[in-house]
DNA sequence: TGTTGCATGTAAGACGTTACATGATTTG
DNA sequence: CAAATCATGTAACGTCTTACATGCAACA
């Protein structure tokens, strides 16, 4: 249902084509919603289909090839609006880390596990300096209006997150060392 | 792939029905990969036909309501060896909340979605009180051994990540309130 | 013997990923 | 005019969720 909804507030915010939508989703929205250019067309048809949608500009050039830009409909924001408050418990995490680890104790297979954590450490290391480049560009000065006030929230969401993975994975990495020198 | 791997690591930690493997979901493997029983119980079969795990006990008795016992094969843990070393980058985050932010930074409702944060952020309490009494359950005492050690830091993942997640719901409460104010 | 609980399954649909197909526009 | 790029799609597959179906055992 999110990805539905991602898609009707980023078109809000501006009028799009469905790759210009990925492209958001690629550079800003992916980073708490990922979705593929194929995600986005296939729900696309589906929102223009329930009317939450409609395209915008010259309706004489069907077909393939051409953009197709799209905006939302007074039906798309009441829609909107109505979910924002809809019940929404928290997902469910998958950590596939912490199974490996849990096969490693299982296994005494410690090297390759802490192959994965240091590649984890790696990817999490980049994520942060990119979230933090974000922060410096688009919120340094402390001058903000609610949106803007806003937009910063949801990336410190990310900042904590990727904090938090970061200390754990050097931990994680302290401990294999220690285990794999006391054997 | 990670269902696959998990299911064996707790096969090998002991045999097991599939019922009796979604209850360990439930409770414990579960926190960190969760599986429903129709996805363990299919999972079972395409690790039978793989040969990676195999009947136990009496093979006199099949068909439905009898509980099978299966465990793991030689080659089931060779299989699992090979899988915990294997490229593995993050799964990338979803954050429904972070979209309903969003969403309420675009259309101005704000209301909602501080409701939203508020259940996130009793889930994410929730959360962290079961980790917590699982702490102070099973690695109270400091003298673990290498699995414990890794079982315990498998629970640190977890408890780092609702500790996260509820600094940035007081977070987000003490701003939506901030912006609802000076509305 | 009917209800409850245990145990194993089937089916359908939503969501995600990967690979590929097709048309239009730009530019070397 | 060939190649690259932009843009919109299709298809197949795998995973996850939700709802339902079937059989056995205990027991009131």
């Amino acid at each position: 249902m999110s990805l539905r909804f991602a898609i009707i507030t980023s078109l809000l915010e501006r009028e799009a084509t469905g790759l210009e939508l990925t492209r958001r989703f690629d550079r800003s929205f992916g980073y708490f919603w990922p979705a593929s250019h194929q995600q986005i067309y296939r729900e696309l048809r589906s929102l223009l289909d329930a009317g939450l949608i409609e395209e915008k500009g010259d309706p004489a050039r069907p077909g393939r090839g051409q953009p197709r830009v799209v905006g939302v409909t007074e039906e798309g924001v009441a829609s909107l609006r109505r979910w924002i408050g809809e019940l929404d418990e928290p997902r469910p995490e998958r950590s596939s880390l912490a199974v490996r680890i849990r096969a490693a104790a299982a296994t005494g297979e410690l090297g390759g596990v802490e192959d994965a954590v240091r590649r984890h450490l790696a990817a999490h290391t980049a994520t942060l300096e990119t979230y933090r480049e974000i922060e410096r560009r688009d919120f340094a000065d402390r001058l903000l209006d609610a949106e803007g006030e806003l937009h910063h929230l949801v990336l410190r969401s990310g900042l904590a997150n990727e904090q938090a993975w970061i200390g754990w994975c050097e931990d994680a990495l302290e401990l294999l060392q220690r285990l794999r020198r006391s054997e």
